[in-house]
DNA sequence: ATCATTCATAACAATTCATTTATATAACGA
DNA sequence: TCGTTATATAAATGAATTGTTATGAATGAT
Protein backbone atom coordinates (compact mmCIF):
# COMPACT_ATOMS: atom_id res chain seq x y z
CA UNK A 1 0.00 0.00 0.00
CA UNK A 2 1.35 3.16 -0.97
CA UNK A 3 0.01 5.21 1.88
CA UNK A 4 0.46 8.49 2.02
CA UNK A 5 -2.64 9.14 4.37
CA UNK A 6 -1.03 7.68 7.43
CA UNK A 7 1.43 9.88 8.06
CA UNK A 8 -0.49 12.82 7.00
CA UNK A 9 -3.55 12.16 9.10
CA UNK A 10 -0.58 11.61 12.13
CA UNK A 11 0.62 15.14 11.87
CA UNK A 12 -3.11 16.55 11.17
CA UNK A 13 -3.77 15.04 14.60
CA UNK A 14 -2.03 17.50 16.64
CA UNK A 15 -3.64 20.66 17.48
CA UNK A 16 -0.43 23.10 17.22
CA UNK A 17 0.18 21.26 13.86
CA UNK A 18 -3.36 22.63 12.48
CA UNK A 19 -2.93 25.27 14.18
CA UNK A 20 0.37 25.97 11.97
CA UNK A 21 -1.26 24.92 8.74
CA UNK A 22 -4.23 27.66 9.51
CA UNK A 23 -1.12 30.04 9.78
CA UNK A 24 -0.08 29.22 6.18
CA UNK A 25 -3.60 29.65 4.68
CA UNK A 26 -2.67 33.36 5.03
CA UNK A 27 0.87 32.32 3.21
CA UNK A 28 4.49 31.64 3.19
CA UNK A 29 5.86 32.52 7.16
CA UNK A 30 9.13 31.92 8.09
CA UNK A 31 9.66 29.03 11.06
CA UNK A 32 9.96 31.75 13.52
CA UNK A 33 6.57 33.99 12.68
CA UNK A 34 5.35 30.41 12.85
CA UNK A 35 6.72 29.65 16.15
CA UNK A 36 5.53 32.93 17.62
CA UNK A 37 2.30 32.25 18.77
CA UNK A 38 3.00 29.50 20.83
CA UNK A 39 4.25 28.22 24.46
CA UNK A 40 6.32 26.08 23.40
CA UNK A 41 10.47 25.99 22.78
CA UNK A 42 12.17 26.81 19.11
CA UNK A 43 13.01 23.19 18.71
CA UNK A 44 9.84 22.00 19.34
CA UNK A 45 8.32 24.11 16.53
CA UNK A 46 11.38 22.86 14.08
CA UNK A 47 10.08 19.46 14.97
CA UNK A 48 6.43 19.98 14.53
CA UNK A 49 7.78 21.57 11.03
CA UNK A 50 9.83 18.49 10.03
CA UNK A 51 7.07 16.04 10.46
CA UNK A 52 4.65 18.48 8.41
CA UNK A 53 7.30 18.36 5.78
CA UNK A 54 8.03 14.45 6.00
CA UNK A 55 4.21 14.38 5.52
CA UNK A 56 3.97 16.43 2.71
CA UNK A 57 1.67 19.09 4.46
CA UNK A 58 4.35 21.86 3.67
CA UNK A 59 7.38 22.57 1.67
CA UNK A 60 10.25 25.39 2.74
CA UNK A 61 12.76 27.04 0.62
CA UNK A 62 15.79 29.40 2.24
CA UNK A 63 15.71 33.13 2.24
CA UNK A 64 18.83 34.23 4.18
CA UNK A 65 18.59 32.75 7.34
CA UNK A 66 14.90 31.84 7.17
CA UNK A 67 13.59 29.66 6.33
CA UNK A 68 10.44 30.32 4.53
CA UNK A 69 7.17 27.84 4.83
CA UNK A 70 4.79 27.21 2.56
CA UNK A 71 1.50 25.35 2.46
CA UNK A 72 1.66 21.90 0.05
CA UNK A 73 -1.89 21.48 -0.35
CA UNK A 74 -1.42 17.97 -2.47
CA UNK A 75 -1.80 15.82 0.67
CA UNK A 76 -4.51 17.99 1.88
CA UNK A 77 -6.64 17.36 -1.55
CA UNK A 78 -5.98 13.43 -1.12
CA UNK A 79 -7.73 13.47 2.28
CA UNK A 80 -10.78 14.96 0.62
CA UNK A 81 -10.52 12.70 -2.29
CA UNK A 82 -10.52 9.94 0.48
CA UNK A 83 -13.08 11.31 2.03
CA UNK A 84 -15.16 11.26 -0.72
CA UNK A 85 -15.98 7.40 -0.50
CA UNK A 86 -17.93 8.39 2.44
CA UNK A 87 -19.34 11.23 0.95
CA UNK A 88 -22.99 9.24 0.67
CA UNK A 89 -23.27 8.67 3.85
CA UNK A 90 -21.73 11.99 5.25
CA UNK A 91 -25.17 13.76 3.28
CA UNK A 92 -27.37 12.09 5.56
CA UNK A 93 -25.69 14.09 8.17
CA UNK A 94 -24.73 17.38 7.02
CA UNK A 95 -28.51 19.17 8.19
CA UNK A 96 -27.59 17.61 11.52
CA UNK A 97 -23.97 18.80 11.92
CA UNK A 98 -25.12 22.33 10.60
CA UNK A 99 -27.94 22.28 12.63
CA UNK A 100 -25.64 21.75 15.84
CA UNK A 101 -22.91 24.45 14.64
CA UNK A 102 -25.35 27.14 14.35
CA UNK A 103 -26.42 26.11 18.17
CA UNK A 104 -22.96 26.74 18.60
CA UNK A 105 -23.92 23.60 21.33
CA UNK B 1 -10.58 24.15 22.62
CA UNK B 2 -12.93 21.59 21.94
CA UNK B 3 -10.91 19.69 20.42
CA UNK B 4 -12.77 16.43 18.40
CA UNK B 5 -10.65 16.63 15.47
CA UNK B 6 -7.51 15.35 17.06
CA UNK B 7 -8.44 11.96 18.48
CA UNK B 8 -10.44 11.49 15.59
CA UNK B 9 -7.43 12.17 12.85
CA UNK B 10 -5.30 10.12 15.03
CA UNK B 11 -7.50 7.25 14.65
CA UNK B 12 -7.86 7.83 11.18
CA UNK B 13 -3.82 7.69 11.33
CA UNK B 14 -3.83 3.83 11.40
CA UNK B 15 -4.15 2.22 8.09
CA UNK B 16 -6.20 -1.01 9.70
CA UNK B 17 -8.98 1.17 11.43
CA UNK B 18 -9.28 3.00 7.88
CA UNK B 19 -9.79 -0.29 6.16
CA UNK B 20 -12.49 -0.99 8.96
CA UNK B 21 -14.03 2.40 8.56
CA UNK B 22 -14.19 1.86 4.84
CA UNK B 23 -15.95 -2.29 5.72
CA UNK B 24 -18.45 -0.22 7.67
CA UNK B 25 -19.69 1.43 4.82
CA UNK B 26 -21.16 -1.28 3.30
CA UNK B 27 -23.28 -1.07 6.78
CA UNK B 28 -22.85 -2.81 10.29
CA UNK B 29 -20.95 -5.60 11.08
CA UNK B 30 -19.95 -7.43 14.19
CA UNK B 31 -16.52 -7.22 16.03
CA UNK B 32 -15.63 -10.56 14.55
CA UNK B 33 -16.43 -10.10 11.19
CA UNK B 34 -14.55 -6.47 11.09
CA UNK B 35 -11.34 -8.32 12.72
CA UNK B 36 -11.42 -11.80 9.96
CA UNK B 37 -9.72 -9.61 7.21
CA UNK B 38 -6.25 -8.63 9.66
CA UNK B 39 -3.89 -11.32 10.53
CA UNK B 40 -3.16 -9.32 13.79
CA UNK B 41 -5.00 -10.50 17.50
CA UNK B 42 -8.43 -10.57 18.41
CA UNK B 43 -7.45 -7.69 21.40
CA UNK B 44 -5.52 -5.70 18.94
CA UNK B 45 -8.74 -5.23 16.71
CA UNK B 46 -11.01 -5.05 20.04
CA UNK B 47 -8.56 -2.12 21.12
CA UNK B 48 -8.68 -0.63 17.50
CA UNK B 49 -12.63 -0.84 18.14
CA UNK B 50 -12.48 1.05 21.06
CA UNK B 51 -10.21 3.54 19.70
CA UNK B 52 -12.31 4.07 17.11
CA UNK B 53 -15.39 4.40 19.40
CA UNK B 54 -13.57 6.94 22.08
CA UNK B 55 -12.52 8.99 18.79
CA UNK B 56 -16.40 9.27 17.58
CA UNK B 57 -16.00 7.53 14.56
CA UNK B 58 -18.20 4.34 15.17
CA UNK B 59 -21.04 3.17 17.75
CA UNK B 60 -22.13 -0.19 18.61
CA UNK B 61 -24.66 -1.94 19.75
CA UNK B 62 -25.50 -5.48 21.56
CA UNK B 63 -26.94 -8.68 19.16
CA UNK B 64 -26.66 -11.42 21.74
CA UNK B 65 -23.06 -12.55 21.85
CA UNK B 66 -22.29 -10.09 19.77
CA UNK B 67 -21.48 -6.85 19.49
CA UNK B 68 -22.72 -5.07 16.12
CA UNK B 69 -20.63 -1.86 14.87
CA UNK B 70 -21.58 0.87 12.93
CA UNK B 71 -20.44 4.03 11.15
CA UNK B 72 -21.15 7.18 12.94
CA UNK B 73 -20.54 9.92 9.79
CA UNK B 74 -20.61 13.16 12.35
CA UNK B 75 -16.71 13.17 12.79
CA UNK B 76 -15.75 12.61 9.14
CA UNK B 77 -18.35 15.29 8.83
CA UNK B 78 -17.10 17.61 11.13
CA UNK B 79 -13.37 16.87 9.47
CA UNK B 80 -14.75 17.93 5.97
CA UNK B 81 -15.93 20.95 7.48
CA UNK B 82 -12.81 21.54 8.66
CA UNK B 83 -11.55 21.13 5.10
CA UNK B 84 -13.54 23.82 3.83
CA UNK B 85 -10.99 26.57 5.48
CA UNK B 86 -8.64 25.33 2.77
CA UNK B 87 -10.59 24.50 0.00
CA UNK B 88 -10.33 27.59 -1.91
CA UNK B 89 -6.22 26.28 -1.43
CA UNK B 90 -7.12 22.75 -2.73
CA UNK B 91 -9.35 23.93 -5.77
CA UNK B 92 -6.34 24.81 -7.91
CA UNK B 93 -4.91 21.92 -7.08
CA UNK B 94 -7.74 19.23 -8.07
CA UNK B 95 -6.78 19.01 -11.56
CA UNK B 96 -3.28 18.17 -10.69
CA UNK B 97 -4.33 15.11 -8.54
CA UNK B 98 -6.46 14.00 -10.95
CA UNK B 99 -4.14 13.66 -13.64
CA UNK B 100 -2.20 11.88 -10.75
CA UNK B 101 -4.17 9.34 -10.21
CA UNK B 102 -5.63 8.53 -13.45
CA UNK B 103 -1.96 7.80 -14.52
CA UNK B 104 -1.85 5.37 -11.41
CA UNK B 105 1.29 7.05 -10.46
C1' DA C 1 37.36 37.31 10.83
C1' DT C 2 33.80 37.89 14.15
C1' DC C 3 29.36 38.26 15.75
C1' DA C 4 24.37 38.04 15.79
C1' DT C 5 20.36 35.87 13.95
C1' DT C 6 17.65 32.04 12.56
C1' DC C 7 16.93 27.61 12.60
C1' DA C 8 18.15 22.49 12.96
C1' DT C 9 19.99 18.54 15.41
C1' DA C 10 21.49 15.72 19.54
C1' DA C 11 20.55 13.68 23.70
C1' DC C 12 17.42 12.67 27.06
C1' DA C 13 12.98 11.87 29.91
C1' DA C 14 8.12 11.12 30.02
C1' DT C 15 4.18 9.60 27.72
C1' DT C 16 1.46 7.21 24.49
C1' DC C 17 0.62 3.43 21.11
C1' DA C 18 0.21 -1.12 18.89
C1' DT C 19 0.70 -5.48 19.75
C1' DT C 20 0.91 -10.03 22.17
C1' DT C 21 -0.60 -13.77 25.43
C1' DA C 22 -3.49 -14.91 29.07
C1' DT C 23 -7.75 -14.35 31.29
C1' DA C 24 -12.37 -12.50 32.31
C1' DT C 25 -17.19 -11.45 31.05
C1' DA C 26 -21.59 -11.79 28.71
C1' DA C 27 -25.08 -14.20 26.31
C1' DC C 28 -26.96 -18.22 24.41
C1' DG C 29 -28.21 -23.18 23.91
C1' DA C 30 -28.46 -27.91 25.50
C1' DT D 1 -26.02 -25.46 35.29
C1' DC D 2 -22.33 -26.20 31.84
C1' DG D 3 -20.10 -25.56 27.76
C1' DT D 4 -19.47 -22.73 23.71
C1' DT D 5 -19.15 -18.50 21.23
C1' DA D 6 -18.05 -13.75 20.89
C1' DT D 7 -15.74 -10.13 22.68
C1' DA D 8 -13.46 -7.23 26.29
C1' DT D 9 -9.85 -6.36 29.70
C1' DA D 10 -5.18 -7.00 32.05
C1' DA D 11 -0.39 -7.08 32.00
C1' DA D 12 3.76 -6.74 29.62
C1' DT D 13 6.78 -5.00 26.02
C1' DG D 14 8.94 -2.45 22.39
C1' DA D 15 8.54 1.42 19.41
C1' DA D 16 7.17 5.92 18.41
C1' DT D 17 5.95 10.69 19.87
C1' DT D 18 6.48 15.13 22.29
C1' DG D 19 8.60 17.89 24.96
C1' DT D 20 12.95 19.81 27.22
C1' DT D 21 17.91 21.88 27.34
C1' DA D 22 22.24 22.26 25.12
C1' DT D 23 24.67 22.77 21.04
C1' DG D 24 25.71 23.05 16.02
C1' DA D 25 25.33 25.04 11.28
C1' DA D 26 24.14 28.46 7.74
C1' DT D 27 23.74 33.06 6.46
C1' DG D 28 24.38 37.99 6.49
C1' DA D 29 26.27 42.24 8.57
C1' DT D 30 30.09 44.90 10.55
Amino acid sequence: MNDSLSPALAALADPTRRAILDRLRAGEASAGTLAAPFDISQPAISRHLKVMTGAGLVTHRRDGTRRMFRLAPHRLAEIDAWLDAYRAVLEANYQRLDALLAKDD
